[in-house]
DNA sequence: GCCAATCATGCATAAACATGCACAATCACG
DNA sequence: CGTGATTGTGCATGTTTATGCATGATTGGC
C-alpha cells in the first residue's frame, strides 16, 4: 500500500538505536508522529530493543543504557595451605543453621575464611582477629564475646568473657590447641585461656580440636582436658605414624587431606 | 503537533540524583519550578529516592547520603591519610592513663593506629576491626565490647553490647559520625548504631566527633545527638567555608592540620 | 503557642501501557 | 500460479502509571 516515504522496520529501529547511541532519550509519542506509525508499533520497537539490552524502557519512551562502571576485583588473603586444609576438614562437621564457636588461633582464623557462607551459620568468637575476618564474609552472622583482651592469646578470656560464654550453647566448637599429647591431652600457654577453653568445651555440644603436626606430642603448662573430652581430633595426613599412634585413644582421629 | 520537551520521570530523578551526587542539597520547591511539575511530584520523587537509600529526606528537600555502599574493608582502604590526620588531631585530647573508647568507623581505625602507645592507655571498642588493630599495638591495653555484630556498621550494637557499655565510664570517646550537619546534627545509618552512640555519649566524660569533608552537610536516617551534645567537632582544614559556617554552633570546631 | 510552610494521603484523570485480535503484506513451499 | 504460514501493523480492550489537586496533619521559626 505504501510507497517510498515509509521506513521499514529495520530502518526505524536503526534510527532509534542511533539516537540512543548519541546519548539521547527517545519518546514514544514523538517517534510515532515522526515515523508516521502508531505508538503501539514504536512501543513494540522499544520493547525489542530493551530485550536486546540496547535501551532502558521508561514510562513514555526509552533511555540509553548507562555506561557500565567497572567492578572491583576481589582479593584474597589466604592463610597457610596446611591450616586451610585442617580448617576444611573441620568444616565438614558444620550443618545448616548451626552456631559455631571459633576459638583463638591461626587454624581457626583459616576456618573463618573457609567456612561455607551458604549454610546460615552463626559464628561466635572471642578473638578480634577472627571476628574481623568473619565480618568480611557477608553470609556469616557474627556474635562477638567481649571482655579484657589478653595480648598473648589474642582473645578475650577474663571473667566478662566467661560470663558471656555461659549464656551460649554453641552446636560445635573449633578449639585451638597450643599443644596436643596423648599423655597430657590438650594444653595451653595461659591459665585464663585454658580456663576459657574448658568452659567452652563444656558449653558446646560438639568439640573439635585441630593441630598441625608440630604440636602433636608436645605439652604446655596449663591443662585443658584429656583428649577423651573431645569428639574429634583433626590432624594432617602426613603425621609421623609413631606420633599418630600415641594419639589413638578414645576420640576419633580425623585426617585432613 | 509539538514534540514533547518535558523530562520523563526517570530523567527527572536522574537529574536529582546527579545533583545529590555532587554533594549538594536539593529543595523541593525549586525543583518543582525548574522541572515544571508540582511539588507533590517532586516530593514523590524524593520519597522514592530516599526509600532506595539515595538521599535523605529533610524538611523542605533532601540531602545527599555520604558514602555510597562500599563494603567495610573497602572503606577502610580509602582516604587513610586524611583520616590519619583527623585521628592525630583527636589524639591531642588523650592523656596518660585514660580509657579511650573507639567507636566503629574508618577514622577510628586510623586512631587505633596512631594513638600514642606510651601513655598507658586502655582502649575500649565494640568494632572487631578496630580491636584487631589495637591488638597489634603492644603498648595499648584492650577491652572488647561483645554482642551481636551488625555487618553494616561493623560493630556490636545490640542489647548485650549496651549492657557492657553501661558498666564503663570512658574518659574520652571518639565517636564515628556517618553524617554531620548543622541541621540534623550527628546521624547514623542504623538505628541500633545510633542508639549505641547515644549511650556512649552519655557514658563518656568527653566526646569527640571527627568527620571528613564529604560527610559535612549530609544526613543519615537515624539521629544521634545535635552537635551541641559533643565537646569537639574535628574537621579537615580545607573544608568549604560555607559548609564550615553551617556547623559553627555551640561545640568548638577543631581543624586538623 | 501561633502561623505559614511543608508534608502524607486519598482520589480523580489522562496518558501510557500490555494484550489479544484482525487484516494486509510477504514469504515459502509446492 | 496457489495456499498456507509468518510477519508487521493498527485497533479495541482493560490495566497500570504518573501526576495534580483537595484535605488534613506536622513541622519549624518566631
Amino acid at each position: 500500500m505504501q510507497i517510498t516515504s515509509a521506513l521499514l522496520l529495520e530502518e526505524r529501529q536503526n534510527e532509534i538505536r542511533r539516537r540512543l547511541g548519541s546519548a539521547d532519550r527517545v519518546i514514544a509519542g514523538d517517534l510515532a508522529l515522526e515515523f508516521n506509525v502508531s505508538e503501539d508499533t514504536i512501543r513494540r520497537d522499544l520493547r525489542e530493543l530493551a530485550a536486546a539490552g540496547q535501551c532502558i524502557r521508561v514510562y513514555g519512551g526509552a533511555l540509553p543504557v548507562p555506561a557500565p562502571d567497572l567492578s572491583l576485583s576481589e582479593r584474597y588473603g589466604i592463610g597457610t595451605e596446611r591450616k586451610r586444609r585442617l580448617a576444611l576438614a573441620m568444616s565438614d562437621f558444620v550443618e545448616r543453621g548451626m552456631t559455631v564457636f571459633l576459638d583463638a588461633g591461626s587454624t581457626n582464623l583459616a576456618a573463618a575464611l573457609v567456612l561455607p557462607d551458604t549454610l546460615d551459620l552463626t559464628i561466635v568468637t572471642h578473638a578480634p582477629h577472627i571476628a574481623a575476618a568473619v565480618m568480611d564474609r557477608p553470609g556469616l552472622r557474627l556474635f562477638m564475646i567481649g571482655g579484657k583482651v589478653d595480648s598473648k592469646t589474642g582473645a578475650a578470656t577474663g571473667a566478662q568473657a566467661q560470663r558471656a560464654l555461659e549464656q551460649l550453647r554453641p552446636d560445635i566448637a573449633f578449639i585451638g590447641a597450643c599443644a596436643v599429647s596423648g599423655v597430657t591431652g590438650v594444653t595451653a600457654f595461659d591459665d585464663e585461656d585454658a580456663e576459657f577453653k574448658r568452659l567452652l568445651t563444656r558449653q558446646s555440644r560438639m568439640n573439635l580440636v585441630a593441630a598441625v603436626s608440630e604440636k602433636i606430642g608436645t605439652a604446655a603448662p596449663y591443662p585443658v582436658f584429656p583428649l577423651s573430652a573431645f569428639d574429634h581430633i583433626v590432624i594432617e595426613g602426613d603425621l609421623d605414624p609413631a606420633k599418630r599412634a600415641s594419639l589413638a585413644i578414645s576420640p576419633p582421629v580425623l585426617v585432613s587431606a
